[in-house]
Formats: structure tokens, sequence, C-alpha cells
DNA sequence: CATGCTATGTTTAGAGT
DNA sequence: AACTCTAAACATAGCAT
């Protein structure tokens, strides 16, 4: 079987659920696009996601100042207005974010700890953590890692060198 | 045959372009949904139709006023920056945006001889138009049509009680 | 005009490279 | 891990009510 049926919720794998996100971010860019060209309206999505650390932005960066300007200005709107037809759906939402709540709880404890852990091999540069978003936490420990990871590497490539040269 | 390939340009019919866009809004709704549910990752979406005067907007009027602040906020962002990964698709929507400008001409051309009609029917109120963007536009002719289907049904209410009750 | 249906076009999860 | 492939899931155009 290629394909089995989405259950809506997180998904825990980090690769899974990166790959995902390139597939449907794409996908959503599509469908922006498409209700915009062919019903001839003013449409835009941002998405704020761990994997870049700028916002990303359909349809364009003007565009969606554009968008967001016309949405402020409104004075009709007043900061919440409007969203009768939408209750339901946000009620549903709730039940969701919850469990999602719940999730991202557990996800928290073990970025803590993995966090922790990463204090004692970086030092205290990561004191300021706790100033930054979960969302940047995660992008500074991809950063980290890269870094660790280069760090491995060049000692692996000292070893090598000096077990195969030998300098005594 | 119940289905034809898209072609992805404007849908020249005014029915059929509002059908198609209520569907794809519920779709994009949910895709957007997903995406941020799926992904743990912060989404919106913002669209600005002519057949709700008011912005149609996910996930919340909270969700998007935190996800616009954090765009704005973001120091590096820079009004434009880190856009090189749409860059193709931004050159490709500059053709089909003037396609619908196109379009949209003819449209407004029809617009404003419907509007010029209906002045004659409302009168000077109608005056400050010119001040007004087309989609106001058209919600407020839709206000004036209602207003007039009110008129004409008092006035059928009072025409039938003249003839129900004879009153002298 | 809205709503529901359904055949078919489109998206994307999972697996392979 | 990033990319491709493919079939199942999903969205929706056109039609009917």
């Amino acid at each position: 079987m290629t394909r089995k049926k989405i259950t809506l919720s997180y998904i825990p794998n980090g690769s899974e659920r990166k790959a995902s996100f390139k597939k449907r971010k794409k996908g959503l860019m599509k469908k922006v696009n498409e209700i915009s060209t062919l019903c001839g309206v003013d449409a835009c999505a941002i998405i704020l996601s761990p994997y870049n650390h700028d916002p990303e932005v359909w349809p364009s960066s003007l565009g969606v100042q554009e968008v967001i300007s016309r949405f402020k200005k409104l004075p009709e709107w007043d900061q919440g207005r409007k969203m009768e037809n939408q209750e339901s759906f946000t009620r549903e939402r709730i039940k969701k974010t919850k469990e999602k709540l719940r999730i991202q709880e557990k996800e928290n404890w073990h970025k803590e700890m993995t966090n922790a852990m990463f204090q004692c091999l970086a030092g205290e540069k990561l004191h300021n953590f706790c100033f930054l978003d979960l969302n940047d936490m995660e992008w500074l420990l991809d950063e980290y890692i890269e870094d660790i990871a280069r760090k491995i590497k060049s000692l692996k490539k000292e070893k090598h060198l000096k077990n195969g040269s030998s300098s005594g």
C-alpha cells in the first residue's frame, strides 16, 4: 500500500513532518494562487515555520503587505467581528488545539532535556534561550547540531591524520 | 463527462465563479488547518473577496493578528528579502496578473454602466462612489438591491391591504 | 441561488533511490 | 536527507435537484 488515510494530528516524526510540510506548503501556495486567479480575489497565506527562520508568504511580500494593510484598515472589522460563519470551525479547532497543546507540552519537556544536554556541550551562549520561542529554539538547535557535527567531523579527520601519518 | 481539466484563468461567468470560490475557499481553509495541525506551524490565510465585505481569515482573527504581528516584527525580514525561492513563481504571476488586469478592465466598464443605472434609481447618495473601491461598490450595490427589494415588498403589501380592506 | 452528487483531476503519504 | 515515483486519498467541475 502506498498511502494511508491521514489522521489530522501532529506528526511526531521530525523528518516525516518536514517532508509533509514541504509538500503541503507547495500545495497551499498553488491553491492560494488558483483561488485568486480563478475567482479574481485578493488572497494571501503566511506560514511561520521552524524550517525557514523568515516567514513564508504568498503571493509576494508586497502583495501581503497590501492585503494586511487593507485587512487592518477596514473600520467595520474591529478585531474579531464577522467570525460567525467561522464559529463552528473555530469551535472544532479549539478541541484540536487542546490535543495539539498536550503533544506540544510533551515535546517541550523533551526539548528542555535536550537543551540541557546541549548547554553542557555549548556553554553559556545558550543562557538566553528563555527569551526565544519554540520555533526559534528548534532552529537554534539545528544550528548547534550542525555545528557539533562539523566539530565531530574535524575531530575524526584529525584522529585519522594522526593514525595515518606517524607523526612523533 | 463530469469534469474537465482546469485552465488557470479568471472564470468569466459570475455564478460559476462564485460557486468555485465557495468550494475553493472551504478547501483552502481545510488545507491551512491541516498544515498547521500536522506540521505544528503557525499558518494563516486572508481572502478579500467581493462576496464578503469583510476579509475572510483563518485560523481566526486573533490568530491572524498574532501571525501578522510576528511577520511585521521580524527584524531580518525587512520588507521583501528572502523571496529568492518565490522569484520564479512571482515572475509567472506577473504574466497572469496582466491577463487578469485586462479582464478586470472589461468588467470594470460593465460595473460602471450598472452603477450609472443605479444612480438613476437611488439618487444622489451614490455620488461618493468615486471614493470607494470596486469591492465596496459591489457591496453597496447589494445593499441598495436589498433596500429596493424591501421597498417593493412594502409597496405590494400596501397595495394588497388597500385592495383587501375597502378603506374609504 | 444553494446544496448534493459523483466522476475525474489533483494532491500527497509512503516507499524507493 | 532530498528527490522521484505511484497509487490512494482528496478536492472539485459540471450537472441535477
